[in-house]
DNA sequence: ACCTGAACACCGTTCAAGT
DNA sequence: ACCTGAACACCGTTCAAGT
């Protein structure tokens, strides 16, 4: 960290990782503004290129976009992983990661907006935007611990049963998600307090997992 | 229908409603084109007015997505109401009004997506977007449903517990919301048919509601 | 391979008029 | 009260150069 001049120091004028700038200055603005209505030439200019430096890296505003919610997605996906890595239990775990989940969506709610607005739409071209990557690889956060709550017998779904499992998957990344919105948007009455949501949410989410 | 000239058929130059045609103009689009990038002078183009005219209606382009969400909330409210009005069972009328819902989804992806995109987001201003409340509008069918059903003793929950029923309604809506959502983008398995996610929805909504 | 500057068509919004 | 046309600053995107 000193100011040694060594190669790795020297800027070479046109600087080695603007694509990686560009994202985080979008992700900065994305907060700042609570919206994506911001201009690309105004992350150029946050990232202090030309308002064409861009076009080297992505297709346009949107492809811009999309990446910025890929990033995000991989954001709350380390998030979900921080908070179950300590934890055995698989229906504690669940509890910990939609927490954290939800968490990370009222810190960041115009970023939980993009991530599931318009950035996962399917492209006009055909192909699916990389946002959805993304999100198919938090989603195996989930996955993983349906399955370990299965093969230890605390979630009422077989270890071999795999669209049951798949099922599982999608109610409770459902649930979660649901929950998130409803609370992003205020949707519910003023003394309604989130930690009695969190608390419901979770029973509802655990009924149709557990063992009667 | 005929042709005659009456009073009600003369368009005085400035024709009487434009902020409705501005609206339904705009919700074409999204439907068209499955975003809302489009520019607010295209819709005016549209409509048929200068690009200015809608500025007497609007205090700009946000504003007019804020309507045209709020208007796709009452379309949903009116498909749910619609999807309940010839049952009297309250859990056949709540499975009855989630596959509803799920359909106006599919049926109008973008305009779902706008819908809790950033037109739910709170303004800068301070005070609440117009949306919010056509939202909190098809959230009272909901409510309806749950009374009933909590009246005729086929809900978990007490025709007293006001509590307890908002929260039957919050999370009824949180998972009608996040199966759609992730239905909506494609985040399943390609053999995961949509009426199995229906069936499963169903259980999952109903466990907690239902008394063991 | 990556960046720049000039250029183009278009947009959101404002304002002074029109009816 | 509602609509129009001109005007302004700004934007997305393209293209021919630069290094």
């Amino acid at each position: 960290m000193g100011k040694a001049d060594s190669a790795a120091d020297a800027r070479p004028y046109h600087h080695g990782d603007l694509r990686h700038v560009l994202i985080e200055a979008a992700l900065a603005l994305v907060a700042e503004e609570q919206d994506w209505t911001f201009s690309l030439r105004e992350v150029a200019r946050r990232a202090g290129v030309s308002h064409n430096a861009p076009y080297n890296h992505f297709g346009g505003k949107q492809d811009l976009l999309v990446a910025v919610a890929a990033a995000g997605f991989e954001s709350l996906r380390d998030r979900m992983r921080g908070a179950i890595s300590a934890i055995d239990a698989a229906d504690a775990a669940l509890r910990a990661c939609g927490r954290a989940y939800i968490k990370f969506a009222m810190q960041n709610p115009a970023l939980y907006r993009l991530m599931f607005g318009p950035a996962l739409a399917k492209t006009k071209g055909g192909r699916p935007p990389a946002a959805r990557f993304a999100g198919a690889d938090a989603k195996t956060v989930l996955a993983e611990i349906i399955l370990r709550g299965a093969r230890s017998g605390v979630f009422a779904v077989s270890p071999d049963d795999r669209p049951g499992q798949e099922m599982a998957v999608f109610f409770s990344w459902s649930a979660i998600h649901g929950v998130t919105m409803l609370l992003l948007d205020d949707f519910m009455e003023a003394d309604f307090a989130l930690d009695d949501a969190i608390k419901g949410f979770e029973r509802t989410l655990l009924t149709g997992l557990t063992p009667r």
